[in-house]
RNA sequence: GGGUCGGUGCCCGAGUGGUUAAAGGGGGCAGACUGUAAAUCUGCUGGCGGAAGCCUACGCUGGUUCGAACCCAGCCCGGCCCA
């Protein structure tokens, strides 16, 4: 087992808080809780929150995964906490798309999924998997108030994320403020040593959650904020579902290991390191490697896929996806052996075939595409809108752009 | 409650009676090229229809008009200022 300092060294890497100052705090009383276990034989109790209400976790999350796993790995107590109680309240802050409330058993559902794509990183049997509303669903509006008395306007205001709003005259509903005093219960109601979080909680871990444990009486947890995050398949934005540049955790094998593809080349380093945990050196050797020409992008970049479809997967539906891109993209062919058919019973319209294999969204989106040469008949490009395929050209492949495909055979 | 500004296509945002399925940007998709679904350049970006054409769309509901995103009335929602 590392030493304490070696162990808050670890703890502490990548975290950041905007102000060395915090940091240096944080890094104080991080190391006097560890010490303080050591000597009670008391783990630490670790958590970090996770909200359900989409249905699937995604790379940027592992993050702050990897970061439990760490803890987990020192022997502390760390719990896998599932925003369920703010899920089923709904955020109004949407509020001309009425945003269906989901119901408890959707919300089951999505955290029962949740907890399994985290154990991709955690590990099961250490992992304690806890839902919000156990504690916050016995709160009444005394409660509450007496709470929220603990807090001024102000100490919310200063967040950046209010201030901006404010100063934009963007509006801030009120049960935004509720927000991070719930997220700040949830430390006082595990009695938390520590919790882990991005950036955008740095409020609610650091102002909301210590503050209130402090006011009933408890040590205020430690933060841990992690410092960077990743850059979704655009290479430059804070990977996020409703971004849509996500590579989900529960994508499939060569979805994920295309996606990963997609992202460019300028991303390929904090992927490395935040994703794989390359350590600043390796991640220095992989950039100079490619500066000098030792190293090729391409095979960099394929690596980096075939590793994290590995982690997620298999190695072997790692092996399966890198041989299917290698058919698609890299050889003469362009067609990918195992690829899904369709029997075809008479004569049919192209068109009427994609839109029926919801290969297109519309006859528009077909005719637009067959006007771009996206729309391909055995590699030909399909130049009549009207072309059909008779059962005599069986079997025959169609392929929308360059990654869509079916096989089309006879009865 | 009063004043005022505003609500436009996936998002942002122009448009203020007819050539407006609605400028521009972002995003998305496709093509070329390549080292990849990177980068770069180009094109496309409501639905149905073989087509002619039809339908839907500028917060909601009515109205004026040959004709409305655009004018009028009421309503709903938001920002700011005042109370």
């Amino acid at each position: 087992m590392p030493t304490i300092d070696e162990q808050v060294e670890v703890l502490m890497s990548g975290a950041e808080y905007g102000d060395p100052e915090i940091k240096e705090t944080m890094r104080r009383e991080l190391r006097e809780r560890l010490i303080e276990s050591e000597k009670e034989g008391r783990p630490l109790r670790v958590y970090c929150g996770y909200d359900p209400r989409t249905s699937d976790l995604h790379l940027g999350h592992t993050i702050s995964m990897r970061k439990l796993r760490q803890f987990q790995e020192f022997g502390h107590d760390v719990t896998f906490l599932i925003g369920t109680f703010t899920s089923l309240i709904g955020d109004p802050s949407d509020k001309d798309k009425v945003r269906e409330q989901l119901t408890r058993q959707q919300v089951e559902e999505n955290a029962r999924t949740y907890a399994e794509q985290a154990f991709k990183i955690l590990d099961r049997d250490l992992t304690r998997v806890r839902h919000n509303d156990e504690w916050l669903s016995t709160l009444d509006f005394a409660d509450i108030i007496r709470l929220a008395s603990n807090f001024t306007v102000q100490q919310f205001l200063v967040r950046e994320n209010f201030k901006k709003r404010l100063d934009a005259g963007e509006p801030i509903y009120l049960h935004e403020l509720f927000y991070g005093l719930m997220q700040g219960y949830d430390a006082v109601a595990q009695e938390a040593d520590v919790q882990v979080g991005g950036q955008d909680q740095l409020f609610n871990i650091l102002i909301a959650g210590r503050k209130l444990q402090q006011a009933l009486g408890q040590k205020p947890q430690i933060a841990i904020i992690m410092g960077e995050s990743l850059p979704g398949t655009d290479g430059d934005i804070k990977m996020s579902k409703s971004l849509g540049n996500h590579i989900p955790l529960l994508a499939e094998p060569w979805d994920m290991y295309g996606k990963v593809m997609s992202v460019p080349d300028k991303a390929m380093p904090i992927y490395y390191k935040l994703i794989l945990g390359r350590t600043p050196a390796q991640v220095k050797e992989l950039e100079d490697g490619i500066a000098s020409g030792v190293l090729h992008p391409n095979e960099v970049k394929m690596q980096l896929a075939y590793e994290i479809v590995s982690i997620f997967h298999s190695p072997a539906d790692a092996d399966a996806a890198q041989k299917r891109w290698n058919e698609v993209f890299r050889s003469g062919s362009g067609i990918p052996e195992d690829i899904a058919e369709e029997v075809l019973m008479a004569e049919e319209r192209v068109i009427d075939i994609l839109r029926r294999l919801e290969m297109v969204s519309s006859g528009g989106e077909a005719k637009r595409l067959i006007q771009g040469n996206g729309i391909r008949l055995n590699e030909q490009p399909v130049t009549d809108a009207q072309a059909t395929v008779t059962l005599d050209m069986l079997p025959a492949v169609l392929q929308v752009g360059k990654r869509k495909f079916v096989r089309l055979v006879r009865a």
